[in-house]
RNA sequence: GGGUAGGUUGAGCAGGUGGUGAGCUCAGCUGACUGUAAAUCAGCCGUCUUCGACUGUAGAGGUUCGAUUCCUCUCCUGCCCA
């Protein structure tokens, strides 16, 4: 381990393992974390759409970022240059990079994947570009993050064939060990990631191998696709307790939707990340207690109100959902500001939520008014109609 | 008043010089989005009993087996001339 991170269990889970859910503190080199935590995902080293003071304002304590979109594009050496990427993006705060590990998957058709590693197309311009593992570790290093990511291949759960998902669980041991080789910068944490697909016997095998090796914070990876809730449950009913007294923080990559952070959190995970959040709210959803609303509906044109009863953020405090209505259908760019305030503010503060009742011990099993924030097809549920 | 170019589904258009115009872009309506190739994408957008069918090219006539297309008149719009 690198000792640049250290997980601190504040609240563990009760005795009567009615819940996983534990309550706790993350130190790395630039700030504390307090989890379960939600990280507002920030792949061009901004936040789409808020100043760096907006997203403090929502009370994110660590963003993340991603090595394949800046290396790409300012380029890690210029970012190096210009003193790192918080100082790059004036963020004073944590950040974790991502591997590049998830374009692997996202970038589809521009890339051939081998037991070496990965070559890509640029999605700007088409040039070829080779990742590795050390390859990976060199720029992360390069960007300067708290938190680097070991270069990993994710298994979509699409990919039936279990011996794709075989090769892909067993090159991200490789790389995982090749990107612990590489890391040099003991100011800089690594985290791993267990893959295994949807196959119980290959996370297990994955989930040990990965917990195996000194990384100083442990990614559940590849559940963030278009596996059931019940399938991603069953992954973690299996990662989880086999981690059982390992001390590190435990981080599921790329969950987001409010109904999701909850269900994970139960069964034992400390840190999420999600583009979702940020994303539906750019696209004209916006989510509140009673569930989400899509702003461009015709009958809000009409509502004085805000889109929130109560809530702090920039847009509630001081528009209402005419107004905003009226900014997306416009096409101006102050829509897509206060609605990813309102989003990222929303997650975190549920987050707080759930950190603020497991200190007392008291965090539900399901919050009935988060129903409709679940996917549709686990729930049926409808579009909400605002309170 | 004379000439001229036009009139296509909310808007703007494409097409069509005798035999399939329900095609495009906006606008509009609804939905989706989870380690960001995403301020994006998808469906709908004349009517109906919607895997299809019907109606529809300013209006009225005419020619024709058949007219959105050709002819006549009327109405409306732009431009030019008086």
């Amino acid at each position: 381990m690198t000792g640049a991170a250290r997980f601190e269990v504040v609240v563990p889970p009760p005795a009567d393992r009615s819940t996983r859910a534990r309550l706790g503190l993350l130190h790395l080199p630039r700030g504390v974390v307090e989890t379960p935590a939600f990280m507002p995902v920030g792949t061009n080293a901004t936040i789409k759409a808020l100043h760096p003071d907006e997203v403090e304002e929502t009370g994110a304590q660590i963003i993340l970022a991603n090595t394949y979109h800046l290396y790409l594009r300012p380029g890690h050496e210029r970012i190096a240059r210009l003193g790192g990427l918080n100082e790059f993006m004036s963020w004073p705060h944590p950040i974790l990079t991502d591997s590049g590990g998830f374009q692997v998957v996202s970038l589809g058709d521009l890339n051939a994947i081998d037991d070496d590693g990965v070559t890509f197309q640029s999605h700007h311009d088409g040039s070829r570009h080779r990742f590795t593992a050390e390859r990976s570790m060199e720029i992360q290093a390069a960007l300067g993050a708290d938190v680097a990511v070991a270069f990993d291949q994710p298994v979509p759960p699409s990919s039936t064939d279990p011996r794709d998902v075989a090769i892909a669980t067993e090159r991200t041991h490789r790389w995982a060990v090749r990107s612990l080789e590489a890391h040099r910068r003991p100011e800089q944490a690594l985290f791993g990631v267990i893959q295994g697909g949807l196959d119980p016997e290959l996370r297990l095998q994955s989930t040990s191998f990965i917990a195996g090796l000194p990384f100083d914070g442990l990614n559940i990876g590849g559940l963030a696709g278009d596996e059931t809730p019940a399938e991603r449950e069953a992954v973690l009913d299996i990662v989880i307790p086999a981690l059982d007294g390992d001390p590190r923080v435990r981080y599921l990559m790329g969950l987001g939707s409010p109904a999701d952070l909850l269900e994970a959190v139960h069964r034992g995970v400390d840190l999420f990340d999600s583009v979702l959040p940020a994303r539906v709210a750019r696209n004209g959803q916006l989510w509140a207690p009673g569930g989400r609303l899509n702003i461009r509906n015709e009958r809000f044109r009409d509502d004085p109100g805000p889109v929130q009863e109560g809530c702090r953020c920039l847009l509630c405090r001081r528009f209402s959902r005419a107004y905003l209505a009226h900014l997306f259908r416009a096409n101006e760019l102050l829509a897509y500001r206060l609605a990813t305030c309102h989003n990222l503010t929303f997650t975190l503060d549920f987050m707080a939520g759930i950190r603020a009742a497991l200190r007392t011990g008291n965090l539900p099993e399901r919050l009935p008014e988060l129903r409709q924030h679940a996917r549709r097809r686990d729930h049926g549920a409808s579009a909400v109609q605002p309170a």
